[in-house]
DNA sequence: TTCAAAATGCTAAATTTTTAGCATTCTGAC
DNA sequence: GTCAGAATGCTAAAAATTTAGCATTTTGAA
């Protein structure tokens, strides 16, 4: 299970000018973890920026019923923690890595110093979560107004984007039902509607997305109005 | 129509000093709308910071049959267009004000000039923009964990809490659907529902809260992981 | 005061989604 | 190769939600 969802965001490291990022990159302490090890957990409010440089980091929200409801997944280059350095709330979620990850992190302290110091990156950092803020809202529209079947495929279109094998998305259907926030009987059901339109073909722990202009294009079509929120 | 949601994140206004405030006032231009009036479209893409003096504006998209599907509602003293000024977005939603609404355009040039000369504008529109994001992916979280009740008790405390009066919060049935994301005879549902619970009373285009604090006290019981988001 | 528009209350059928199983298939570790 | 665990496929009943009405009440403007 990875590239899941970042929201198709663009990762802030991906924004900075190379000598920002390095001076940042001198200021952090790198610690690895392995697949499935906490980061930290909800309600921990020890402040920091986070980078990922590879990996992944999943967060999520520990279930009534000792399951994990998971409300993103961010990659390589995107940070974490803004929350709790710029608008004091605590850790909301437990961060969760995904496959061996290692993550950069940034004391407060020397991240403030930067920050000051590099009127640039406030710029930066105001871009990347903005850009996430809207893409979470167009996320919260899709729940809306689209059906599900339309959703899932959106959310397929998105991994494949993110994925490293373009191909193919790494994915369980039970880790797709928790990103979407429905059942398995669900997702499976929307899954098999896609792959009889030969949008999508479904493996064990895999869908393969054998030409993803055509699922662009079939998302297109059913979603009229949000062609400009693409860009165009 | 008013305070229907403007996700629960304190205003930008709220957070800047008064120095900061008149300097971005006095480079803005005053525009009055009445009820109803488009401030701008979805697609437009003059950019520039809009803060809200008084009155507010809701964010939507027509749907497909007329229909407008509302994102959310700002109230006095939160901004809008930071997507296009910092993450070169065009305005996802169009923005219609509800009731009398004066808000303040300031235009690009002049917004990046006071930005960059005003190092404290960084964080603070970042606090504003991370709670918002914040905000949502709660909000979010909520819409796939708690049952209707539950959510529509949610959004009647937080339209309450950023209520002028605060026994009673205007807002219609219709309105409460669309911003929930469901359809009117659900929300029916569960307005009765909470209604026999004596937690609300039910009036034409508004409801009354008699006692917020037992209306939170019931949702903090069906919510025990979200405690520590609000901050204890 | 009257009246049209807006908002609510209600119903019932149709649809969607969930829940709770269980059988089968696939995978990787041993 | 075997085998346990993980993942998928499938079913059917139960629950939730939507759709499409229509009647009634409330409001504010003429």
């Amino acid at each position: 299970m990875a590239d899941l969802l970042d929201f198709d965001s663009r990762p802030l490291l991906s924004l900075l000018p190379e000598g920002l990022a390095a001076r940042l990159s001198a200021a952090a302490t790198p610690v690895d973890y392995d697949d499935g090890e906490t980061i930290h957990s909800r309600g921990d409010d020890k402040p920091g920026l986070s980078i990922i440089q590879s990996g992944a980091v999943r967060f999520a929200i520990p279930g009534a019923d000792g399951s994990y409801i998971t409300t993103s997944i961010l990659g390589p280059g995107h940070c974490f923690g803004e929350a709790i350095l710029f608008a004091h709330l605590p850790r909301a979620y437990d961060a969760i890595a995904v496959g061996e990850t290692r993550v950069e992190q940034i004391s407060k302290p020397r991240f403030d110093r930067i920050f000051d110091e590099e009127p640039a990156l406030a710029r930066l950092m105001l871009e990347a979560t903005t850009q996430r803020l809207y893409a979470v809202l167009e996320f919260l529209d899709d729940v809306r107004r689209l059906p599900l079947l339309v959703r899932t495929a959106k959310m397929i279109a998105g991994m494949a984007r993110s994925a490293k094998n373009a191909e193919e998305v790494e994915c369980s259907q039970s880790d797709l039902a928790f990103t979407l926030g429905v059942s398995r009987v669900s997702i499976g059901k929307a899954l098999s509607g896609l792959q009889d339109e030969r949008l999508i073909v479904l493996g064990y722990g895999r869908i393969g997305v054998p030409d993803r202009a055509a699922l662009d294009q079939w998302i297109a079509d059913r979603t009229p109005l949000q062609a400009l929120k693409r860009g165009e």
